[in-house]
DNA sequence: CCGAGGATCATCT
DNA sequence: GATGATCCTCGGT
């Protein structure tokens, strides 16, 4: 039987951002899919001071309280949206944000959606890769079922590395970034 | 490759 | 009023 991706997301945010590691993550876009390889991502939990969930429930960070499986996507620097799947059990407030993929497919696209110099740097970023496969904000809150995304096994990391979390002030202290090696 | 600086605005204090 | 779970450009190494 296939893994499905809800046994990954069903555990705690550390655990799942691991385990979220080589797979992969597409748009359907006019009948075509675009993304590629999940390659980072961080975990955020409520008793993290760097997790938006740290302060309680609002109607920001509403969707980050619903089931594991649940998309939250938020805007910051007045431009940029960032994409996180829900993880845990519903009401604990966690999740983990996507932060890179190595694209697979619809590249073509993924050049038209952003206006990136190189192909590297197509999806090596939160906001890229929300750009990048053209995820749409409204989403946020919706089952990752509800949406056109597909979320599907792919080939396990030889290595996982494990680093400090990127531009965040407080809890830089927990080892919760992860990279596929 | 690396660091500095600016863009730009929703959200929370 | 301050601050971002960021990205781009530009200049230096």
């Amino acid at each position: 039987m296939t893994k499905n991706y809800l046994d990954v997301l069903r555990t705690d945010a550390v655990t799942a951002a691991q385990g979220l590691l080589g797979w992969e993550l597409y748009n359907r876009v006019n009948g075509q899919l675009v993304g590629g390889q999940i390659i980072e991502t961080e975990a955020y939990t409520q008793e993290d001071p760097a997790c938006h969930t740290y302060r309680g429930q609002t109607s920001r960070n509403a969707p980050m309280f619903s089931a594991a499986g649940t998309v939250y996507i938020y805007f910051t620097y007045g431009m940029h949206w960032c994409m996180n799947l829900v993880t845990g059990s519903e009401g604990h407030g966690e999740a983990v944000l996507l932060r890179g993929l190595q694209p697979l497919q619809g590249i073509e696209t993924m050049r038209q959606n952003r206006n990136a110099a190189v192909d590297k740097n197509l999806c090596n970023g939160p906001a890229k890769l929300v750009q990048a496969l053209g995820i749409d904000p409204a989403w946020t809150g919706k089952p990752l079922s509800e949406t056109s995304l597909l979320l599907r096994p792919g080939e396990r990391p030889k290595q996982i590395r494990t680093t400090a979390r990127i531009g965040i002030s407080e809890g830089r202290e927990k080892l919760w970034r992860f990279t596929s090696q």
